[in-house]
DNA sequence: TTGACATACTGACGTCGTGTCAGTAGGCTG
DNA sequence: CAGCCTACTGACACGACGTCAGTATGTCAA
């Protein structure tokens, strides 16, 4: 009906198994759609299933054949989006190069992620205080955010790059900063202007971390070519003539 | 039944006209100790009108004659929360002594609000994005601070104490920090540590706005008195033992 | 081709929470 | 005590959810 993009049902049944009218990833697949492009248009607090179903060519009940609730179709999208967005962290948190450069192109990603895929994200986080298990799934995908920042302020702190404060306490407060910030400004059209979120949220990791605001650096050394970045859309895009 | 403390109903009738049961005022209390007895113990989204008016002497239609909806009362209590908050965050906001010791009383009186009102504050979150009208409230209480911290700190770059970046957006990131921080330490029971949640805010801040960790400055001129601020409770606390 | 099975799928139902309204009861006024 | 006013409530309709028995559709064996 309303499928905008991409694959048209390949069917190839891999196994050649059972399967009449949809493959389970299909089905899944299509009603992750559905949701992503009706989060690009609308608040979670709108997203019905009755709403969400009508975006594919299933009814109602077919959904819960797939997914438990709208909580549980949330986590699997996060799942997703998590995955895209490590992937783009990695320059300061694996320690390569120079720090303050590799925060940038870290903080970059992260910002390129959540342009790409801003909706979901906001819409996990509004739906997570909603449901036990959902909240627990976003509690962990922050945890394994602060674990990894925290690990790297540790490592540097030895190095005597970082003053000595409370890495984890420290590390929390950066993430839940940078979810916030990420939220507000790429959650909702129309989206904030992703170099100056950077500029700012870079000011702040450098100001609290390496103690110097980052323009003293050479802007030449920081500047990183953000079109690198991983941008694969999660799935469909929403339809803006809708 | 379960009122635990406090005024039990005064019942002045302060202009001795029309009341039977209840003044306007009386049942809006009594519905909002309810709500923030509940909250002190439950998420929000376990919040019913049942479950609320169960805690009062009404029943339930009752509550529709002081609230249009739970989001109403939400907004109500967030008013309430305000009011208290502010008057704690004036150091700094004012401009009021040394900028860094300021900022860390300001600081300081926030946090012993959240200590006090954490369960609401979270609540209020978590609530907002359910409902317009009380995202738009949650946004304006937001933006209030994000206008008092800009201006602050524009004044600030004139005297140039704090460098050339962009106030407002820095303002809204702080201001987010803060919020989030807040919320998942106090915003549940058990609580988490003031002090060290003072620790680590303060050195975010200072390390953002004044390029310094805090632990640079005299210790005993940073020091201040946290007993002096103002910690009335918003209302009857929950009951422990319950 | 046909029968028979497996399973993707749906119409219809029961449940729960909401918000409303007509009607009642409790207190005030003259 | 008559009358009124309004705080208050029982009962209703609505909407969304989650489920289940039953149907439709595709696959495999003969």
């Amino acid at each position: 009906m309303s499928v905008t993009l991409g694959f048209p049902e390949p069917k190839t049944q891999r196994e050649s198994t059972r399967s009449s009218r949809h493959t389970v990833e299909a089905a899944r697949g299509e009603i992750s759609d559905s949701a992503v492009r009706f989060l690009w248009e609308h608040a979670f607090r709108d997203l019905t299933v009755n709403e969400l179903m009508a975006g594919t060519t299933l009814s109602r009940p077919a959904f819960y054949q797939y997914f438990s609730d709208l909580h549980e179709l949330m986590e699997s999208l996060l799942g997703q989006v998590e995955s895209v967005m490590r992937a783009t962290a990695n320059p300061w948190i694996m320690g390569e190069g120079e720090p303050i450069a590799a925060l940038r192109a870290s903080l970059g990603g992260v910002i390129q992620t959540s342009v790409d895929h801003g909706p979901v994200l906001r819409a996990v986080a509004e739906a997570a205080p909603l449901d036990a298990r959902l909240e627990a799934a976003w509690s962990a995908f922050m945890g394994r955010w602060n674990d990894a920042v925290c690990t790297r302020i540790e490592a540097q702190q030895q190095a005597g790059l970082i003053p000595e404060f409370d890495a984890r306490r420290m590390a929390n407060a950066l993430n839940a900063l940078d979810a916030a910030v990420l939220i507000a400004e790429f959650g909702r059209q129309p989206q904030g202007d992703p170099d100056a979120v950077l500029d700012t949220l870079h000011a702040i990791w450098v100001g609290v971390l390496y103690g110097s605001v980052p323009k003293r650096l050479p802007v030449s050394e920081v500047a990183q070519d953000m079109s690198t970045a991983d941008s694969t859309p999660l799935s469909t895009r929403g339809d803006p003539t809708r």
